[in-house]
RNA sequence: GCGGGGGUCGCCAAGUCAGGUCAAAGGCGCAAGGCUCAGGACCUUGUGGCGUAGGCCUUCGUGGGUUCAAAUCCCACCCCCCGCACCA
């Protein structure tokens, strides 16, 4: 774009405009969507926030789209709905407001550094006052983004009236058989007695709870509870581990006793109930005794080991060496150092005769795979961090590849990953072993200080959406549904196929008591999946301030289901019918949005819950997923700083430059790569598009005949752009849809305007660039609205860009004879550089020679053949059936043979093209144009016809192609 | 492991679904020229190699294959990133 000479009243203030808009776009309510049976809908969401931070230019992404989305779609005609509410559900808030009450300095800093102020953090004691704050800069952001939303559909979800909804569709989901009950192990913090997410633990690590087994080895009238994670391998157990340096204890639980290590115990009654301790021992005491294997009856002695770690799991160990690296190296530890055994009274014979008993063959490996292992690592002893290494290495192997071998009786045969679980399941049937779990992933440790460790949940409720009715519903709705990008179906189908039970509901938290065991909370991912629903009457709940007590699972059931009298409900009738009208207009939901983290939960619940509680016809149509933003090319995080909140991007660059900027960076699922020089090119590219649009705001319209072939090549021009663009947005291309609606355009407007020369500033010439303009303005108008709807108003119109008629293709002004002469025009001109770069010649004189008519009919002759789908390597053949080409012989044939790649890489659009509008006299196009070559390479221009050229010293003449004069260049 | 995404000309990144407009868009960087007291900004041009005539040669993770034609389709392999849950 040219840059104009700075006047005042030519600068765009982003500030004042964004400001100005915005007030009348809520003045004027246009974005109030209501009911129109006259008009067809349609209805986007995006997932709702959660205020516990400030927005940034990462959220601002998948809203920015779902809004372009919605005012594309508002510009197509249809009645458009785009509402947002706020997810005040949840534990994050919590946990935050507990760190504010205990002065965190941490999470002070942050907030500070996020722009918060102090006195404002002081309130933050309270989560309520943090949902709140944040709730309201959260949608203080979105206005001032300039999103098209119905705020009169505003709600929280921990609004009485939301609550009632949700317990309505947990109780819908009951009465389908979908929620049931049972045992979940989670973190817990044993000094808060609450259970632990990722927000609550110390460096906000997320807790892993790994599932041993603890099998139970008799011994003295008591059991030790090996712990492990491969119960297959019991067949090979030579000995027990015990830490000997280690406190043990010996508890009571259930009738029987058991001995673990003291921490062990701990987490044993956390997991278990009733567990009394009756004695404390060394671990040095059990060094000796002998135990017994509960499958195989093998009596087998307890041996000291160091690599055992009191800490992890139950701290007894049961030793396979065949297969367990750890416990091939403790037994050759005990060996080598015999004075070790004598500490404890041992006998050497007992370890000597311990040998390795093989139970898992697998290809590629030798009987005792331990043996080469270490020697192949160099595994020092049990202390080499090394041995863990070899240890997963081994796991791995054996659990894809190996079965068990002959010796393990009724396992035999069967592969390790299946027999595994067999072996687990067959030993806790029988009591021979329980489940004991533990953090794998740690220590981690709550921020209160305590270390996290496993809590059994009984009673935990859950969504079961392993059930297999009603994953094929799911399957079968998500083959009708439209996904963008279409990479992520696949992804979609099998998040389907894994989902087990998700447990719906906490102990602690913001959000809706589960209606029938009040002890409980709906967690933040269960009560979030058909909220889109709850818009559609959320204004009536509000405008009409229905008393939330009245909304029943009745109530709701008329609303939603059809279900029912109305009349006898408490809710006045009149309220009751608005409502199911506003919901079965505007459902099923048209477009989901959000960012592709959600796609193996929210997203696939989504489509879970509405399946679940809506009819058929109800369930929704599309889901839209983008990626995230990187800041300067890296992630955005706490720790990096490199958070930059969204209110304060949008002063420093204006709401169109972020909008402009976010979209264009990438395709939808490719990250985007924000940056401040992105950032400042796109405002300056802004900027000089006002500028310079301005220019014709005084144009006049365009009008009449008269339109030589460089005008009807523009506005011929404009409606390709015009189609490339709708298509680009029917399929959210945003990047492609502001390449070619801003860009390209804006090329082709220079182009002509360098090439109208001195006619640049006619009347003609004006309205031409004027109507090229507006219809600029209209496509950009979803992802630049200020702007646009500034230069609308300037160009003077009266009503909103808003709500203007997204441009239609005027087939009537494509003009394919005038695209084709300008491709030969610039055609010249490439080829004409490049001799003179390649030569280095400076031009005095260049001629053209055109090609002659046999050339041409030829040139069409061998299009009409592609085009009728004869194969390329006959073109030859099957041209010189044609009697008048075999006339010309064989200067026919060479010039087929020259032009026929050309022709046939020739893209189809083109080549119909050219067919279409036949022969082009290319002499007359260039003589038309000789003035504006002439002056582009500030030499003499001549235009010879091919047929007989009356100078062609070098014999260039018969070079000439059709599209590609033949070029002579005279100069120095 | 299972599942998904991805490897393109210095960097970032389009193109791959519908093979031919692809030596391959765009941006950054770099180089030359213009502008300027100078710097920045800005504009023009160049940016795989070779070439005094619009051309030729080599290139899109690696190796094969299909085709008149492959970055694009098929097969095998190598490498990188993300998710696997109760957490928004």
């Amino acid at each position: 774009m040219v840059i104009l000479s700075t006047s005042p009243d030519l600068e765009l203030n982003f500030q004042q405009v964004e400001e100005k808009w915005q007030k009348r776009w809520s003045e004027s309510r246009i974005f109030e969507a209501d009911p129109d049976e006259s008009r067809p809908k349609f209805y986007v969401t995006v997932a709702y926030p959660y205020p516990n931070m400030p927005q940034h230019i990462g959220h601002a992404r998948t809203y920015t789209l779902a809004d372009v989305y919605a005012r594309y779609k508002r510009m197509r005609g249809y009645n458009t709905l785009l509402p947002m509410a706020f997810h005040y559900t949840g534990t994050p808030i919590l946990a935050q407001s507990k760190r504010i009450q205990s002065n965190d300095r941490e999470l002070i800093e942050q907030f500070k550094s996020l722009g918060v102020s102090e006195d404002v953090i002081k309130t933050f004691d309270s989560p309520l006052n943090i949902a709140r704050y944040f709730h309201n800069d959260l949608k203080l952001g979105m206005i001032e983004m300039g999103y098209s939303i119905d705020w009169r559909r505003e709600f929280t979800t921990i609004d009485p009236a939301y609550s009632k909804f949700i317990e309505w569709q947990f109780y819908k989901l009951k009465s389908r058989g979908y929620i049931t009950k049972g045992v979940h192990p989670i973190g817990w913090c044993p000094s808060c007695r609450n259970p632990v997410g990722q927000h609550d633990t110390k460096g906000d690590a997320e807790p892993e709870v790994g599932e041993f087994v603890a099998i139970k080895f008799f011994m003295d009238g008591s059991y030790l509870p090996a712990a492990t994670l491969r119960p297959e391998t019991i067949f090979g157990v030579t000995n027990i581990w015990v830490n000997p340096k280690s406190d043990y204890v010996e508890v009571e639980a259930g009738g029987e006793r058991l001995i673990l290590s003291k921490p062990a115990a701990k987490k044993f009654d956390e997991q278990s109930s009733g567990v009394k301790v009756i004695r404390e021992l060394k671990g040095s005491t059990l060094v000796g005794k002998y135990a017994v294997n509960p499958l195989t009856g093998d009596r087998i002695p307890v041996l000291p080991a160091d690599f055992v770690d009191p800490e992890n799991a139950t701290g007894v160990v049961m030793s396979v060496p065949a297969h367990a690296p750890y416990d091939l190296l403790a037994i050759m530890d005990l060996q080598n150092h015999p004075e070790r055994l004598k500490e404890y009274g041992l006998d050497a014979g007992v370890v000597s005769s311990l040998k390795p008993i093989p139970v898992v063959r697998s290809p590629g490996l030798p009987d005792i795979p331990t043996v080469d292992l270490i020697q192949k690592l160099g595994v020092r002893d049990q202390l080499d961090p090394k041995a863990e290494e070899a240890t997963k290495e081994l796991y791995q192997r054996e659990f894809h590849t190996g079965e068990m071998r002959a010796e393990t009786g009724r396992y035999a045969g069967m592969p390790v990953s299946e027999a595994k679980e067999e072996i687990k399941n067959d030993l806790i049937r029988s009591s021979k072993a329980f489940k004991f779990y533990e953090i794998i992933n740690g220590p981690i440790y709550c921020r209160c200080g305590a270390k996290v460790t496993v809590n059994l949940m009984s009673d935990q409720w859950f969504i079961n959406y392993g059930d297999q009715n009603w994953k094929s519903l799911v399957k079968d709705h998500l083959n009708k549904m439209s996904i963008l990008p279409e990479e992520l179906r696949e992804e979609f189908e099998n998040v389907v196929d894994w989902l087990k039970e998700k447990a719906c509901a906490r102990r602690a938290g913001l959000g809706t008591p589960l209606p029938w065991d009040r002890d409980w909370i709906i967690e933040s991912l269960s009560d979030s999946t058909i909220y889109m629903a709850f818009y559609t009457i959320a204004k009536t709940l509000n405008e009409a301030r229905i008393d939330p007590s009245l909304l029943t699972p009745e109530a709701f059931d008329y609303i939603f289901l059809g279900l029912g009298d109305p009349s006898s409900l408490g809710v006045p009738r009149n309220l009751l019918e608005q409502m199911r009208r506003e919901f079965l207009y505007f459902y099923p939901l048209d477009s989901r949005h959000s960012g592709r983290d959600l796609v193996p939960n929210h997203l696939t619940f989504f489509i879970f819950n509405h399946v679940a509680v809506f009819p058929q016809p109800l369930w929704p149509r599309q889901i839209v997923v983008n990626g995230s933003v990187l800041m300067e090319g890296k992630k955005m995080s706490k720790s990096l700083g490199n958070i930059i909140p969204l209110r304060r991007a949008i002063r420093m660059y204006g709401a169109d430059t972020l909008r402009v900027s976010i979209l264009s960076a990438s395709e939808l699922l490719q990250d985007a790569d924000f940056s401040d020089s992105l950032a400042r090119t796109t405002k300056v590219k802004l900027q000089e598009f006002y500028k310079f649009s301005l220019k014709y705001c005084d144009a006049p319209p365009l009008s009449g005949e008269g339109f030589d072939s460089l005008d009807k090549w523009l506005l011929s021009r404009v409606q390709r752009i015009i189609e490339q663009a709708t298509s680009s947005m029917e399929n959210l291309r945003v990047r492609e849809a502001i390449h070619c609606s801003f860009f390209i355009l804006q090329q082709d407007i220079m182009w002509y305007l360098r090439r109208k020369g001195s006619q640049a500033n006619d009347e003609k010439t004006r309205s031409i660039v004027r109507y090229a303009l507006e219809n600029m303005i209209k496509l950009m108008a979803p992802f630049s609205p200020h702007i646009c709807e500034e230069l609308w108003e300037r160009f003077g119109h009266k009503g909103f860009i808003s709500v203007e008629r997204w441009p239609d293709i005027q087939y009537s002004l494509i003009d394919e004879r005038s695209e084709l002469s300008e491709d030969l025009v610039k055609g010249v001109i490439g080829d004409t550089s490049e001799i003179l770069k390649v030569t280095g010649i400076s031009p005095s004189k260049i001629y053209y020679y055109t090609s002659p008519r046999w050339k041409w009919e030829v040139y069409l002759n061998l299009l009409g053949l592609l085009e009728s789908g004869v194969d390329p390597k006959s073109l030859l053949r099957e041209a010189m059936k044609n009697p008048a080409i075999r006339s010309k012989g064989g200067v026919a044939a060479k010039f087929i043979s020259t032009i026929s790649s050309s022709i046939v890489t020739m893209p189809k659009e083109q080549r119909k093209k050219i067919l279409s509008t036949g022969i082009l006299d290319e002499s007359e196009i260039l003589n038309k144009n000789l003035q504006f070559l002439s002056e582009y390479f500030k030499s003499q221009v001549e235009v010879l016809s091919g047929e007989s050229p009356r100078y062609d010293p070098k014999g260039k003449a018969e070079q000439a192609l059709p599209m590609r004069p033949a070029i002579y260049i005279e100069g120095s």
